[in-house]
RNA sequence: GGGAGCGUAGCUCAGUUGGAUAGAGCAUCUGCCUUCUAAGCAGAGGGUCGCAGGUUCGAGUCCUGCCGCUCCUACCA
């Protein structure tokens, strides 16, 4: 409701500047006034005219306020302040916007967009870090897919990397364990699989460093991932495919799921570097270094450092290099190739097939060469937006790929290449002081300690989720014995999420998360629950009423309904604003912006609640008002939630 | 050295493309459960928005310079 109005506004007062002063502004400011007393909206349009038309502001408000027509919806316009114009919205009609769920015209049929997100290397459980991005990145996807956008989907799968590698060597030389006796740790383990890797992968790191000359064996081992079709590749494709399968599982757990995981084997046997090697030696993008420290590298000039015309001081020794000195290909060339696929600009594809199953039957594909692909697979990549939801220390390699795509001369494709770029998880020292690390005294000192799979440092995402749903089910039994256990435990897994969610979505992404149980495992204040618990007071009222909150959504609005009740109408207003939210929240890419409007909204819900007894109110009229109100939040506060991710429970 | 980000209440953080009196939560203190469930509500205290200049009708927000912290910058991934 309030961005249709606020775009109808916006229009009607940019044709009107246009008519009365002939300026043509593009980008007219709209606010909301810092108290409801003052109307919906705010106009500080006379502010910036008063320049140009040499006049107080103040009195280009009294003018334009005199002269310009009401847009349909609007009550009134009047100048405040030193010259804001103010709006007045039609409190009943606008109400009746909201009770109705008008749609937000601009979401109509918006086109296709990639979301890569998760990709965690397949070797070791995934931890809080992980979480962070997974739940940012599927927030976005549901952002995407609420603005009308189609959404693809990816994890990326690294699956010929050196973390794999590493554990492949924990396997093969430490734990010194045959293929048949990993296949029978992976069947067994508890489900767990993921688990012992962790722990293994922690191992290998300190076998390394114990003695430099085990880094053979991590060599000698990727050498036998990126070539394939040997044993050790297989063992290792067993491994990483089944701490996939893991990771697939404890995200299912937070409903997060993917259309595609395309692996990077893939990317390596079906060439993918080298169509992508031609195509940028072509455009000239790489060139090949004939002297300097990258001097035999095929390298590429890095974003903004174009080349001094005059100065010519050799070579460019800050240049990134994408191809060895010794032919191979780095990470970054691979990751080039792969998202000049994703947007359709390789003439390669991968063959797909069905790799695994949610609960609806909906599959996940995974890549395959073409000719083991499935019959009616559908086809992913070729899209026009991409959005890599990626920590903000890949931001360097994320700018190098970009360039190169823009290099080429796409640069409608550089311009939706979106890195949504996020900050990591740490944790306090004392919060790894209470798991049992040791932490030096110079760490004690700092805000926060960074989580490090390879140390095995860090708290997992299983574990974290178990211990939230414990936290929860403690209260629900005190609160409910009169339920059953497995309904108990349904209520207090729907609520762990919602605690885990939103403490992963409150915090700004360009913000460090210094991870603390205690503020994590809290259900108060400003978190998930708190969210939950609003819905499922309002549920209770109708519950008890016997309504259902559907009927109560179509109970007339008097005309009167709000005139001199400003508390009732700002929770109309602030439900109304669930579109507006998400717009901004694409706009900016920052989620975090939801969990402000849930808050907000349970907020006043709660206050609104406790001021008025709706079940008892005897007037009818102000009855099916309250009602349509509690209706009306309730199931805005549902919608912002579901886009979160944030189930509603029954009951709490 | 170069690049990116951060610095706002005791703590953790919000603060829209510059706008009306800088906001939450936690913690502390004071009240409120025979009521639609207190995972809640009401109230109190707590701020030189890192420092210094500048831009303008107006700066937490933009510019410049400092101070402090973090990350990135390897022929690792």
């Amino acid at each position: 409701m309030y961005l249709s109005l606020q775009n109808r506004l916006v229009a009607h007062v940019r044709a009107f500047l246009k008519q009365k002063y002939e300026i043509d502004l593009t980008n007219i400011v709209v606010e909301q006034p810092p108290k409801i007393e003052f109307g919906e909206f705010a106009l500080p349009v006379s502010f910036e005219l008063a320049r140009t038309l040499r006049k107080a502001p103040r009195k280009i408000a009294d003018e334009i306020v005199a002269e310009m027509t009401l847009p349909e919806g609007f009550a009134k316009f009047e100048v405040a302040g030193a010259g804001y114009i103010n709006a007045r919205l039609d409190r009943t009609a606008a109400a009746a916007m909201v009770a109705g769920g008008v749609k937000n015209e601009a979401a109509e049929a918006r086109g296709k967009v990639l979301v890569e997100h998760t990709s965690i290397n397949p070797n070791k459980a995934a931890h809080i870090g992980h979480l962070r991005n997974s739940i940012l990145g599927d927030t976005l996807v549901r952002l995407l897919r609420a603005a009308g956008y189609k959404v693809d989907v990816q994890n990326y799968i690294d699956n010929t990397g050196v973390q794999v590698a590493d554990v492949v060597v924990g396997f093969e030389r430490m734990a010194k364990k045959s293929k048949e006796e990993i296949e029978a740790l992976i069947a067994g383990s508890e489900g767990r699989f993921d688990f012992y890797c962790w722990d293994l992968y922690a191992r290998v790191s300190q076998w390394y460093e114990a003695d430099k000359a085990n880094l053979q064996a991590r060599r000698d081992t990727l050498h036998l991932l990126e070539v394939g079709g040997n044993e050790t590749a297989e063992i290792a494709q067993k491994i990483s495919m089944a701490v996939l399968r893991r990771h697939l599982e404890t995200m299912q757990r937070l409903d997060i799921e993917y259309d595609f995981l395309p692996q990077e084997s893939d990317i390596l046997h079906l060439h993918f570097w080298a169509r992508a090697f031609e195509l940028l030696k072509e455009a000239g993008v790489l060139y090949f270094e004939e002297e300097g420290k990258n001097k035999g590298c095929w390298v590429m000039t890095r974003p903004g450092n174009v080349k001094d015309e005059g100065a010519e001081a050799g070579p460019d020794e800050d240049a990134k290099v994408i191809v060895r000195s010794n032919g191979t290909v780095g990470y970054v060339g691979k990751d080039i190739a792969y998202h000049m696929w994703k947007f359709g600009l390789l003439g390669l594809d991968f063959g797909y097939r069905k790799f695994y199953e949610y609960a609806d039957g909906r599959p996940v594909w995974i890549s395959c060469d073409p000719k083991d692909g499935e019959a009616g697979a559908p086809h992913f990549g070729g899209v026009g937006a991409i959005y890599n939801v990626i920590d903000a220390r890949q931001s360097d390699p994320q700018e190098t790929v970009k360039q190169a795509i823009l290099l080429m001369g796409h640069e409608a494709e550089a311009a939706r290449y979106t890195h949504f770029s996020y900050e990591m998880v740490a944790l306090t020292p004392r919060c790894a002081m209470e798991l049992g690390y040791a932490v030096s005294e110079e760490d004690q000192q700092r805000s926060y300690i960074e989580v490090s799979g390879r140390k095995g440092f860090g708290v997992k995402a299983d574990d974290l989720l178990d211990k939230l749903i414990e936290a929860a089910k403690s209260e629900v039994d005190a609160r409910h014995a009169e339920l059953s256990e497995e309904e108990r435990r349904e209520i207090a897994t729907q609520i762990a999420i919602g605690a885990l969610r939103y403490f992963m979505l409150k915090f700004t992404k360009q913000s460090v998360i210094a991870f603390d149980f205690r503020e994590a495992l809290s259900f108060e204040g400003e978190t998930g629950p708190y969210v939950q618990y609003a819905v499922v007071r309002a549920s209770n009222i109708f519950r008890k009423a016997g309504v259902d909150p559907e009927d109560a959504l179509k109970a007339a609005i008097a005309a009167d309904a709000f005139a001199g009740n400003d508390d009732l109408w700002s929770l109309w207003l602030a439900a109304g604003q669930t579109a507006k939210v998400i717009e901004q929240c694409i706009a900016s890419t920052e989620p975090a912006a939801l969990t402000k409007h849930a808050f907000q909204l349970a907020q006043q819900f709660n206050n609104f609640y406790h001021k008025h007894h709706i079940l008892t109110e005897e007037d009818a009229g102000r009855k099916a008002l309250l009602l349509a109100t509690a209706a009306v939040v309730r199931k805005e506060l549902i919608a912002t939630m579901a886009v979160m991710g944030i189930p509603a429970p029954a009951v709490m």
